[in-house]
DNA sequence: GATAAGTTTGACCAATCGGTCAATTCTTCT
DNA sequence: AGAAGAATTGACCGATTGGTCAAACTTATC
């Protein structure tokens, strides 16, 4: 059978265990920082024999960058839904739940990048300092014409954006912390989306004139 | 010079000594966390042998709870200052304020609960479940109450505490982020009082009722 | 079906891990 | 001054760390 043999030729299989070793290595990082992992515990998850994971990623330093760029990646993604030609109201609300999506769906990516940062960034600063820092101050430059055009309250807009990033954040680096206040229980999909609709509607509220 | 020995007395030294190893281990789990950290470093950090903080403190783990029990006591003494009796206004706005500086101040505290947290919270999950549960419930029953007077627009009181302790803890977790973000260097006073009164004004605004 | 290339794996390595211990030094008390 | 206890420390321990390697095994190509 030749399509069968296609369908799980080399390549296809060796795809699907950089696959396996990648996403065994997000769980970990997320759970114990770079340091604190292990790349037996990773292969363990894996479900491989550590020497095979060394086959494919040559060191756990190596295995680490693969991962936090790929955090990157989706990071600049949820970035572009703020939306420069959308007038505030849509253009906040647009971020603001595409963040607290991304937080739902991907809370080991958000929790990678929160322990990259507690340890100083040494991973991803270039990304902060250059990427990042241009994207913070291009939307700086929209919110202030907002506000300029009186359609958003006299502000700092950076400090609006961390409330932002701190917030959808919050909701998977500290899942943990919710569950244990949910009975044990992660947020149910109505609880999320109470609390992102919630979200939403008083970070625009704290920044809308009142007449709005 | 008998008042010279009482003040170096041995109680006094062995103070003294307990919380440099105490601060060096504080700053070391901050940064890598329980696994990612080693005795070794934190000894390096404290400028004693390593033989030496085992003296003080039999093993790893009991040093890890000593620090995390101190984090517990602060976030406490913070969360007191939520009061009942005051206004809403007032009361969110100390409480914000309390928080904000707590970050400002002992930053590191903050991110070994938040690396605590990432973990899954093995050793503070009780808290979490009891303690930190039972103020939930009671500020949640205060704000629903201010709810009901009109004094607050309709929201699910939780969602509103989780942004506040969000945004709090990311001006400590996200330090890092916000320097590569800021030219390299840390909020200055200023900065961080603009960034406090802007947050708490946003929250408020976003909480209370248009008229008011 | 034979050859070559790609993949898997147990055994192994030096370095580091958390922790112990006995010998030594320093303080305190009489 | 000297005995007793407290504190310090280098040397050391078994276990674990990230990583290597050669031998065995699979798969693709002719």
């Amino acid at each position: 059978m030749a399509s069968e043999l296609i369908r799980t030729s080399r390549a296809t299989a060796r795809e699907g265990r950089e696959k396996a070793i990648f996403e065994a290595a997000r769980s970990v990082f997320a759970e114990y920082g770079f340091r604190g992992s292990t790349t037996a515990e990773i292969a363990k998850r894996a479900e491989i024999p550590k020497a095979n994971l060394h086959y494919y990623f040559p060191t756990k330093e190596a295995l680490y960058r693969a991962v936090t760029e790929d955090v990157l990646t989706a990071w600049l993604e949820a970035a572009s839904s703020f939306d420069e030609s959308a007038d505030p109201v849509e253009a906040i609300a647009a971020y603001v739940s595409a963040k607290m999506d991304m937080a739902r769906q991907d809370p080991i990516g958000s929790r990678i990048w929160a322990s990259e940062i507690l340890r100083g960034a040494p991973v991803i600063g270039d990304f902060l300092e250059t990427a990042l820092l241009d994207w913070l101050k291009s939307r700086e430059t929209i919110v202030r014409r907002w506000i300029k055009a009186g359609k958003l309250v006299p502000m700092e807009p950076r400090y609006f954006f961390y409330m932002i990033w701190a917030t959808t954040q919050h909701y998977a680096d500290f899942e943990g912390q919710m569950m244990a206040l949910n009975g044990g229980k992660p947020l149910s999909d109505a609880q999320f989306e109470t609390a992102k609709a919630q979200t939403i509607a008083t970070l625009l509220r704290g920044v809308l004139p009142s007449g709005t």
